[in-house]
DNA sequence: AGGCGTAGGGTAAACGATAAAGTAAACGGG
DNA sequence: CCCGTTTACTTTATCGTTTACCCTACGCCT
């Protein structure tokens, strides 16, 4: 293609040079260039210029899932700051299966990306290491590995846990359950922040009205219903449900209104994501806002400012406060 | 990286060829190589792989929005199909606006994308008179351009419209009132087949139960909510409304149910897209089946089927037949 | 024994760009 | 008028792979 732009008598590094806007080139070249460029509508081969730079100007994100809104938000924010700094950025889902998620890790190693960004499903942190071993820099988001001493976006899971729960003491409730979600940080943490708040409430926490996540079916409506199913079936039933994400939450809802129970009258229920169409549901949601956006633009700035400097900076971690936001789902007089 | 794999004392040509099983290899050697390769955890810089041979293993997507779960179910049934290939996604989102689309073209072209995929939002050729240019293969999808000879893959936006508007038909409404969707393809078809159906029972639409779809806002709940509003200033109310999308829907019902009207009872809505959470909603909302994942897999198919040869095959067109979901929205007694 | 096909491997050029170092002309100051 | 600086380019090397072609044994056939 430069040898096309030859024709303009310089040689190609000439050319180069007026692409990058190098000062060694006189102003009327630069203009004969840039002139037959845009009449050549030429691009230049991005594959070869970051195979002599080291740079791909390409930023990796691995989600477990892309219907998730929650990391479609994520996603969008992030593209969004990325972009207009010259990075692109390339998305793929992991489907939350973790032999998935190492592979593709090894997939966007071997594209050379300036930065992963990572949503882990692992339990373990020995990809990690293998990122560390080519020298990416990698920031986590939403999950945290505690372990290792790496960049991190995300929420305080443990005030996730806490905040609904109080909220349901709050409005009345005497017996709450919680349906599990996976077993990563923000599983873990919501949970640990469940049994915290009902300690500080001098209650103990009854096995029975806590569920656990079914291997293989993460976060659907359809463990939501199975879940709310078993709930219903204790003696006495729970009247305060808190689920580890909307979705489920959503399920939970639908299996309870079909068992005849009214909503929040006879049992409340907080979710955990505050998505999209939270608020037209049929009893609409109350949830805990995760700040998705937010989540992308920190995250954003992060990479922006790791990929400033040759030398990456030390590993920051962010970690923003949740937010309660109160709907129907738990609209309830206090001490009814 | 090879140099270091050459300790073996062999080329880097038999290590590249021990990559791509080139059968020129002994067995004792390529066993070798493998488990070096292996030990270094050394992974072949597609970067460099690309840059002579041409072929880059990525295929773009841009759609309009990734919040809208139609797209992301698209993306995600793709993304899976390729990958199992090969081929890896990248995707890109225009955010419905022309200008950064026509840039994000420029972008991935300079990347040397084996293939894109597009659901444009542009109303004319030239951007794909540029594609074609650069001599890279493209799908269109979603939304069709009738004057490019191009490959397609869509659902019959016609077929939308009637089906929609026959069913408001067949449950007793009377008066039909549409909310438009953008300019593009999809939008001008289900308004054409809502046009037709009226026509075919003797009915002449009202221009004031068309909502022209405002610009800059676009199919959001806001906006349903907005049309929705101005419909119902209308004397006499319209009695069934047929929404472009499943969010304009459920704004509309948002509206419809704030000024107290009852739905179906007082006015039946259907909304197109059939997403995710339609059957939860307060309002479960009878909506058009698009058959998303089908479009994904369908564009995976032909997205293949050009790769597999050097010369890409002649523009092939996939039209899906759209399907009716009727819910509560509409469940109304015929002939009230 | 000579020729020949083939298995297994090596050499060199090329892909499209950038980086570093070199060069020719113009300029300016003492 | 000479020499050091700029300015504006050009030359050369290099990034990590693949590709096309060359080479050397070895075995086998006649």
């Amino acid at each position: 293609m430069k040898d096309i732009a030859k024709d303009l008598g310089v040689s190609i590094v000439t050319i180069s040079k007026v692409l990058r806007n190098h000062p060694d080139v006189g102003e009327e070249m630069r203009e004969r260039v840039l002139a037959r460029i845009k009449e050549l509508d030429y691009r230049p081969n991005l594959a070869a210029r970051s195979l002599v730079t080291g740079r791909t100007y390409l930023v990796g994100l691995i989600v477990p899932s892309l219907l998730h809104s929650f990391f479609a938000e994520i996603a969008k924010s992030l593209s969004e700051i990325l972009r207009e700094n010259g990075y692109y950025l390339i998305i793929s889902s992991s489907e939350e299966d973790p032999e998935l998620e190492e592979q593709e890790v090894r997939q966007l190693l071997a594209r050379r990306l300036d930065t992963l960004i990572i949503a882990s499903c692992r339990s373990t942190v020995e990809v990690f290491f293998r990122i560390e071993k080519h020298k990416t820099p990698y920031v986590l988001i939403d999950r945290s590995f505690p372990a290792l001493a790496a960049n991190f976006v995300g929420v305080d899971d443990v005030a996730v846990g806490m905040l609904a729960t109080q909220h349901l003491i709050d409005i009345g409730c005497k017996r709450i359950a919680h349906i599990r979600g996976p077993k990563t940080s923000p599983g873990l943490q919501r949970f640990e922040g469940y049994e915290r708040v009902l300690a500080q409430n001098g209650r103990n926490m009854v096995d029975e009205y806590v569920i656990t996540e079914r291997k293989g079916d993460v976060g659907t409506r359809q463990h939501g219903e199975e879940a709310m199913n078993q709930l219903l079936s204790r003696t006495p039933k729970p009247d305060g449900v808190f689920c580890f994400n909307d979705p489920l939450a959503i399920g939970a809802i639908n299996e309870a209104l079909n068992q005849g129970l009214r909503i929040p009258e006879d049992i409340a229920i907080i979710g955990c994501g505050n998505l999209q169409y939270d608020d037209s549901l049929r009893i609409p949601l109350s949830s805990i806002n995760q700040h998705s956006r937010r989540i992308g633009e920190e995250t954003a700035r992060l990479v922006l400012n790791i990929l400033k400097f040759k030398v990456p900076p030390k590993p920051e971690t962010v970690v923003l406060q949740p937010e309660l936001v109160a709907r129907a789902s738990t609209a309830r007089r206090r001490r009814e």
